[in-house]
This record gives C-alpha cells, structure tokens and sequence, in this order.
RNA sequence: GGUCGGGUAGCUCAGUUGGUAGAGCAGCGGACUGAAAAUCCGCGUGCCGAGGGUUCAAGUCCCCCUCCGACCA
C-alpha cells in the first residue's frame, strides 16, 4: 500500500511481518505459507541451511511444486560459498520493501534464532571485512597453534573487557572479538552491552510452535527417516561431487556431515542415521532455548490433536 | 555338564594393594551481534546382578545362586 507521509513523499506501509518459529520439525513451513495464503502474504525464509542450491531434503526445503505462495530466502547461494548473518539481514529487509512495495503481507519463517532477530530487531552489524577474513583465519590458526587459552590470554592484554565476557573455550567468538577490534572499530563486550537494550526495528507479530518432547521426538525420527526414503543419500552424493567440502557453513549442517562420514566410511549408514536423529534433537533443544526468553513470542499448540486448528489460533493472534 | 571372561548412571565402560563410586555419549538447563543446523558453559544417588560370609569397613576378598558371551566336551 502506498500512502503519503506529511511532505507528501510516497511511502510503503509496513505491515507488520508475522513471524513463525519453533524448533525443527514442528511445522513452521506448513503453517507459514497456510497463514500467508489466508492474509494475502509471502514467505521469507530464515534458515541458515536453506539458503544453499541443492540442499533440499535434509534441510526440510519445500519442493516447489509445494509451495503455495512466492518464497524468498531459498537457494541463494552455492555450497561452498560464506555467508553470515549479516548479509541475511540485508537481504531480508530487501525482500520487506519488495512485498511491501507490492501491498503483501510479510510472514518470516525461521528455525535460525538469529537470522530471525537480525531480520526484525535492530542488530546493527559493524561495518567491516565480510565472511572469511584474513583477520579471522590469523586468529583460528593462531588457536590451533598455542591453544585456546594463549589465544584468550592474547585478547586479555589487548581487550580485557571483552575477554571477561568470553569463555576461553569458546575459540569462534575469541577469534570473533579480535574481528571487531582490529577490523571494525568496536568490541565485542560493548555489542554484547547493546544487547541488552536492542530496539524491534520491523514491527512484527511471533507465533511459536510448541510441540512436547516425546512428540517432537517422534517427529524427527519420522522425519529423518522420510529424507533418507527420499534420497538424502544421493543428494549428498551429488553435493559432493560439485565442491561440497570447501564449503565453510553449509558441510556442517545436520543431515549431512554425518551422510559425509558414512560415506567415507568412518562409520556405518545406520549409525549415520541414528546420528542424525540425535543432532537434530539436540539442534531442536537449541532452538528452544533461544525462543523461550523471547517474550514476544506468542505459543502455540502444535501437539497433534490440535493440529487441525493450528491456523485458526494463529489468525487470531493476526487479526488487527 | 566343565572352564574362563563379564554383569557398575539411559548406553559404552573406568574403578589403583578392601575405606559406601567416575569418565565419554545421551538427557536436562543455560549463553550467544558478522560461521548460528555452528560455537561455548553448567548439571552425575546409581538396590555397583541376587543372597550369604570374612572384616571396624566390600563394587573391590570368600561361598552360593542367576543372567550374558566365548571356549572345551
């Protein structure tokens, strides 16, 4: 919709972006393009795995066949390409103004907890070198060399602050405050500070599927099960053959590395398998954890008796 | 039937010369502003297979029963 601001300038009307998410497996794709197509809407995914070419069955990618409404998010980019979640808010707030700019509504769909807060709330992601870094490679080697505390202890002398907030053991995030300090003129103890008190940017609505542990259990080996009759095997296959290993991000998704191991033999099919089964468990109590302080975020009982009137409780929280 | 292993946390196993148990994984909880399906942190009471005995004290030694595995008949 356009309408006028006071100098008479056109402006698009943000609606507010509806926002579904929940763990893996408890079926926020379904839901999100039933509720896309009952308010005139399009989905934008928020999944750091589905934006690969070529991953489709093991990250749970609805054919397109499947798909109801235009969806944005899905196969950006190759494999073996970086990406960060940086760049998924910039492409996220591209893809609002593009609906936006058409009189659609938004309804953000996403498992990645922070791909989703980076699309709605205010991050403000230092300016600075993109993914792969010399600055980041330095410092990993410089871990793997002399160890993760000499690397810690390095960040003490030169950013005590950040270094307090950061656990030695966490090598990826040590590396990460010697990114900002050197490369992007902040540290990473005062962008932890603003945290804290970060504004909502994009006005938005959450809905949150809650499925019970023994369900959601249920679920996933159902699921997994159903990606392997499916052909996650040769998927894998095929990815590796077009450069998947060089990849940073993507050979570490779920469903894959352990395809990957199997295939190389390291242990068998079935235990890949059984692998899988339990890293996607453990991914979805992740997941849980990130969205259950998220008070914004309005619950929804996604059991399987309510199932039926899933959409309906979730029209409800839309409904101005 | 006999011999030898072994039965310890949900699973795989440690437990030194007897002092009432501890790792990994799973599970649970948590952190997370540029890799986030990633990365990291915290949480270990369990009839130590059953029963009896020796001892101040037994997962640990002795007896007996039972179950599993291997081997010999």
């Amino acid at each position: 919709m356009l309408t006028l601001n006071a100098l008479g300038e056109s402006q698009i009307e943000q609606t507010p972006v509806i926002c579904v998410v929940g763990p893996t497996a408890s079926g926020k794709s379904d839901l999100a393009q039933n509720i896309a197509q009952a308010i005139d809407g399009e989905v934008v995914s928020a999944d750091s795995m589905q934006i690969y070419k070529g991953m489709d069955i093991g990250t749970g990618k609805l054919l397109p066949s499947e798909r109801l409404v235009p969806h944005f998010g899905l196969d950006l980019i190759n494999p073996g390409e970086p990406y960060s979640a940086a760049l998924f808010q910039d492409y996220a707030r591209s893809c609002f103004e593009d609906i936006w700019s058409r009189g659609k509504r938004v309804v953000l769909c996403g498992g990645t907890g922070l791909y989703v807060r980076a699309a709605i709330d205010a991050y403000d992601f230092p300016k600075g070198e993109q993914v792969n870094n010399p600055t980041r490679d330095k410092y990993t080697r410089y871990a793997e060399q002399h160890g993760a505390d000499a690397l810690w202890e390095l960040l003490r002398e030169r950013d005590p602050e950040s270094a307090l907030v950061l656990h030695p053991n966490n090598v990826r995030r040590v590396v990460r405050a010697f990114e900002m300090l050197e490369d992007e003129g902040t540290n990473y103890a005062t962008q932890l500070k603003n945290l804290a008190q970060l504004e909502q940017e994009i006005p938005a609505i959450f809905l949150g599927l809650q499925v019970e542990p023994d369900s959601l259990r249920e679920r996933i080996n159902r699921r997994v099960d159903e990606m392997v009759a499916q052909g996650l095997v040769k998927e894998v296959k095929d990815l590796l053959n077009s450069g998947f290993r060089e990849g940073v991000t993507a050979p570490q998704a779920i469903g894959y590395k352990e395809i990957v191991a199997a295939l190389d033999e390291n242990c068998s099919m079935a235990e890949a398998i059984e692998e899988i089964k339990t890293s996607t468990r453990r991914y979805a109590k992740r997941q849980r954890t990130w969205f259950r302080k998220d008070t914004r975020i309005h619950w929804l009982d996604a059991n399987d008796d309510m199932r039926h009137r899933l959409l309906d409780s979730a029209l409800n929280y839309i409904k101005d």
